[in-house]
RNA sequence: GGAAGGUUGGCAGAGUGGUCUAAUGCGCCGCACUUGAAAUGCGGUAUCCCGGAAACGGGAUCGGAGGUUCGAAUCCUCCACCUUCCGCCA
């Protein structure tokens, strides 16, 4: 959420950050008319209720207390109105952010080497078949279709994922957390998550309950702290999650159809960070350097993306996507992303930091450690080998138990 | 699922119809005293609205909504959440 009053006083600013990250804004001259009557309403609500106090004649008293009931109705329909339109302004995109549609988007680094295979390489789904790690057919049989079960040294390895991650972020000073997989929807929309539209919407919502599964840990590493005040004496604060993932993954219906790069639910490690304003690129690049790391040790050849404006989404103020090589795709696919969100989403959710006894919002950034069945499908096709089966990276073997995982015989 | 108790400022916590401009304590910020610190003293300490360049001034806000009343933190109703006990249960 942006600051009523920065709208206020820099529209044009916000209608071009809104137009360059490709949302419709034409609602934000209802927005500052909503803006204006709603406070002219408070004036008058705010008057009537200083006359309630003083008043002591019994007539007169009457006759506020009904004006007092219309206004207070009028002003309750404008503020939902109000509200919800604020709720649709996206965050502003960072200065050093290209404007422009997702094309736009810039590979500012590639690193390691694409393997050769000597053969024709497999996919994940046919080597998942052989070394019978994945069993989708049955998960679809069970579930639905983008749900799937991971069996016997696919377990191991994607608990070895995520207990190297784990020591890792702790050695970096991250509190490690695993987070409730449901969060009430006050956290959802706070982050930035609420539907563009009912029939895109991404969160699976249970019904009776205010409650949503969780698209990501974000939603409840973020949540941590709502209606709270932080410290500022305790910033940067870093934690690492693990949870399951929900997505709907509504209007996507045909795309990466195959295997499990694109599933409704899946398992992911992640990071929030809060900190003060003054060291959000600093934090940015480390998270970033983070993910980096995590490939590098993998030994698996990515590409870092700096995503234009047009692909930032409602909350991002600046976003890199880690793009790590898919051998059977022939191409890098998306397994990790960073944003910083700035104080839009500790707006939201009324957290704030005291520091030299000002309260201000401190800003938040998130990154992906490991979307963890990314990150096997990218093992599994780059370590695999001709027959089906494959390695298992240096970093991961003490954790696995083993060097390769080999077909069923 | 059943029952009881609770929700007040950054925290603890008082407050059962007007004097609440919300006690008191702690924390935090500033100032004074001090070589420095501690201790002490004084002042401040949230959010929103209006006016103002600012300093500041005025007003509203005691979980949410509704009701009773000239008047509600305080009484009544509903809702949400929290705690405890019972039941069920990994």
């Amino acid at each position: 959420m942006l600051d009523i009053k920065f709208i206020r006083e820099n529209v044009e600013v916000v209608k071009k950050s809104a137009i360059g990250k490709g949302f419709d804004i034409n609602f934000l001259d209802e927005l500052l008319r909503l803006d204006k009557d709603r406070r002219t309403l408070l004036g008058e609500i705010e008057t009537l209720n200083a006359e309630r106090k003083k008043n002591t004649d019994k007539e007169k008293g009457k006759e506020i207390k009904e004006l007092l009931g219309k206004k207070e109705t009028e002003f309750r329909l404008i503020s939902e109105k109000f509200d919800d339109l604020m709720l649709r302004v996206p965050n502003l995109s960072a200065d050093d952010v290209k404007i422009g549609s997702p094309e736009k988007n810039e590979v500012i680094k590639t690193v390691g080497e694409i393997p050769k295979f000597n053969f024709k390489p497999k996919d994940h789904v046919e080597i998942g078949q052989l070394t019978d790690i994945l069993d989708i057919e049955r998960g679809t049989k069970v579930a639905q279709s983008g749900f799937y079960y991971i069996k016997n040294d696919g377990v191991f390895l994607e608990q070895a994922l995520i207990n190297f991650a784990i020591h890792k972020l702790v050695k970096k000073g991250f509190t490690v957390l695993i987070t409730p997989n449901v969060a009430k929807e006050k956290n959802v929309v706070g982050c930035g998550y609420q539907a563009r539209s009912e029939k895109e919407r991404q969160i699976y919502h249970i019904e009776g309950e205010d409650l949503d599964l969780i698209g990501t840990a974000e939603i409840t590493l973020v949540g941590l702290h709502t209606d709270e005040i932080i410290d500022g004496e305790k910033l940067p604060i870093k934690y690492a999650g693990i949870s399951s993932c929900y997505r709907t993954e509504a209007g996507s219906y045909g795309k990466d159809v195959r295997g499990i790069l694109r599933v409704h639910e899946f398992r992911k490690v992640e990071m929030v960070v809060f900190c003060k304003p003054e060291d959000d690129l600093k934090i940015h690049n480390e998270l970033l350097a983070i993910e980096e790391e995590l490939w590098q040790e993998l030994e698996i050849s990515y590409q870092v993306i700096k995503m234009a404006s047009g692909d930032l989404g409602s909350a991002a103020a600046r976003k890199y996507d880690i793009e790590a090589w898919m051998p059977s795709q022939n191409k890098y696919r998306e397994v990790t992303s960073t944003s910083s969100t700035t104080d839009f989403q500790t707006r939201r959710l009324n957290i704030r930091t005291k520091i030299d006894g000002q309260n201000i919002f401190p800003y938040t950034l998130n990154g992906t450690v490991f979307a963890l069945g990314r990150a096997m499908i990218a093992i599994m096709e780059n370590y695999q080998k001709e027959d089906g089966s494959f390695e298992i990276p240096k970093v991961l073997k003490d954790f696995v138990g083993k060097k390769v995982i080999e077909i069923k015989k």
